[in-house]
Formats: C-alpha cells, sequence, structure tokens
DNA sequence: CACTTGACCTGTCCGC
DNA sequence: TGCGGACAGGTCAAGT
C-alpha cells in the first residue's frame, strides 16, 4: 500500500482539490469498504463541507462541517481519485500514453471503486480498492483521537520532535525483535511499510535480521537519519507507484526509479556493485545487498 | 513475549 | 492456451 509518502502525498492533492466542497451523494458497493455507511451517511455526510484533511500513520482523516470525520485506510491497493466533472477519460486520452505520470486509471468508476463520492459541483472522489482490504469508517470528529488506533500508533517519524533519542528509545521497546518487524510495526513507529523499511536499512547497512538489542547506538542514529531521508524524497516524489498506488488525481509516483533496492533484486548494489537478494525476514518480501548488510 | 500462519480479496506472473 | 501456485505496498487474530 501506501505507506507514509503516498497517504501524505494524496492529503496535499486532496487538500488542494475538495477542501470545501459540499458532499451531495455518496455511493458504495461493498459493504465491508464503508461499514457504517446505511446508517449515518444520510445524516451527517450529505449536505456536509469537506473542512480539512489531515494524516496520521497511514491513515487519512476528512474532517466535515458535520462534525463526523471520513477515517480512510488504503491497505494494499486502495486509491482515492478526484475527478473534476464528467469521468469520461480514457487512459490515453487523459495523461497521454507512454507519458511519464500516465494514469494507472481510466474511466471511473470502474469494477474496482467502491464508493463514490459527489460534491455538489458535479466533480466527484472515488475510492477505488482491487483488492477490498481498504475502508473508509465514519466516525464522530470528537471521537477520532480516541479510536484504539489512534491511541496506540506510534510518532510520526518526520516530526520535528521525533528525535535520534526517541527513534532509538521506541525501537528499544521491542529488543529481542529483528529490526524490520520492528519498522512495519506501527504502534512503534507510524507509517514505515515493507518499501521503506528495506530502503532505510540497506541506507544504515544494517540486515534486516538483527535483533534491535544488537544495533549500536550509532547504527540506530545512521538509520534514523536514513528513514527520514528516505521517506522525505518519497514524498518529494510523489510515492512509489508498482501496479496500484496514484494521488488524487490519478497518477503515478516515481519514487521506485529512485529505490536502491526494493524491487531491484538481481540487479548490482548501486554501492558495491554485489547483487541485490530478494528473502523474506517478518513474513515479508526483503530487499538486500548481502555484502553491505551482513548479518 | 516473539514469531509464524492464515484471513481478508483480486489480479498477475511464472512454470508446467 | 490452460491451470495451479506463489506472490503483491497492510493489518488482524489465532496458534506455537
Amino acid at each position: 500500500m501506501p505507506e507514509l509518502p503516498e497517504v501524505e502525498t494524496v492529503r496535499t492533492g486532496l487538500s488542494q482539490l475538495i477542501i470545501g466542497k459540499v458532499i451531495a451523494r455518496v455511493a458504495h458497493d461493498w459493504d465491508k469498504s464503508f461499514p457504517n455507511a446505511k446508517t449515518d451517511v444520510n445524516k451527517f455526510v450529505i449536505g456536509a463541507q469537506v473542512i480539512e484533511i489531515r494524516r496520521r500513520a497511514k491513515v487519512l482523516l476528512i474532517d466535515l462541517s458535520s462534525n463526523y470525520t471520513l477515517v480512510i485506510h488504503l491497505k494494499m491497493t486502495g486509491q482515492l481519485v478526484y475527478v473534476q466533472g464528467s469521468t469520461l477519460y480514457s487512459k490515453g486520452e487523459r495523461f497521454g500514453a507512454g507519458h511519464p505520470n500516465d494514469s494507472l486509471v481510466g474511466d471511473l468508476p470502474d469494477k474496482s471503486t467502491r464508493v463514490t463520492i459527489e460534491f455538489s459541483d458535479g466533480s466527484q472522489l472515488f475510492f477505488n480498492d482491487q483488492r477490498k482490504f481498504g475502508w473508509v469508517k465514519l466516525v464522530e470528529s470528537h471521537n477520532v483521537q480516541s479510536l484504539k488506533f489512534m491511541m496506540t500508533v506510534g510518532p510520526e517519524p518526520l516530526d520535528a520532535d521525533f528525535t535520534q533519542i526517541a527513534f532509538r528509545k521506541r525501537l528499544l521497546r521491542r529488543p529481542n525483535t529483528n529490526i524490520k518487524a520492528v519498522l512495519l510495526d506501527q504502534t512503534v513507529i507510524a507509517g514505515i511499510g515493507n518499501i521503506y523499511a528495506d530502503e532505510s536499512l540497506w541506507g544504515a547497512k544494517i540486515n534486516p535480521t538483527t535483533l534491535v538489542k544488537d544495533l549500536s547506538v550509532q547504527k540506530i542514529n545512521t538509520l534514523y537519519a536514513e528513514v527520514r531521508y528516505v521517506l522525505n524524497l518519497a514524498i518529494e516524489k510523489g510515492g512509489s507507484s508498482d501496479r496500484n498506488y496514484v494521488n488524487a488525481e490519478g497518477k503515478k509516483g516515481s519514487y521506485l526509479s529512485f529505490a536502491r533496492v526494493f524491487r531491484r533484486e538481481g540487479q548490482p548494489c548501486p554501492r558495491c556493485s554485489t547483487i541485490i537478494i530478494k528473502t523474506r525476514v517478518a513474513g515479508r518480501g526483503t530487499h538486500t545487498c548481502p555484502k553491505c548488510q551482513k548479518p
């Protein structure tokens, strides 16, 4: 999915597109994608205005003037794509076939569209999700912070007050667990997923199976810098698009063309030219340089 | 507590 | 061309 940089890219994009708009109609075709749609949408969504769009970890929060918030998790294949006016575009027509930013989405809605939000000016926001793991939930705004997820999620790695020391303290909550699993654990640090875990571990020359307690302070400090570097770079590049991810305008992100190890198995390590290998760590496909990241 | 596996789903790719 | 299996960026729950 969408990890922190992808969700952040969607957030900034959507903020420019839908803030101030009034919701006129909502439709969904898969109950699990919008579990409490039936009971509350008519009362608290229709007629409400979009006030603000926030992000916490990989979750997007769309605050409405009704004092309700749409809480959205894109999971593996979710997209939030805004379309102005008529949706009648074809893939080629919309961004130009072969264009580096050419779209992964064609006419909308399509077979992956789970929820459609239509605004009073006729524009539409589509929540597409091929694998149906993602969801939209309607929550009273003042209750958002007491959601279990919000109570247990770790700190934002890019926050100004998230220091080296804070990073080390968080990791050391799980001393006997391998560093890759800990980076992926949302209750330790928010927003890191499989792509950016592999990328930062390569940057810090750390083998993903290393137990946290076996990492030197020096290594942890380097990892801290790498995590922030990689996440910031990915935001700058509009995120990573492997197959599904697109931003709020339906365009791909370009980080993967800058990736050093992720999805580069069989290719030379950019640092030492050793062939990058793919293994399994913490139940996830894991990319490493066997020379730079010796166990 | 740490780690693995299976679920949740659909689609794609790879080998036979 | 078809078919079965593995695998995919995320999280849960349940089992060892």
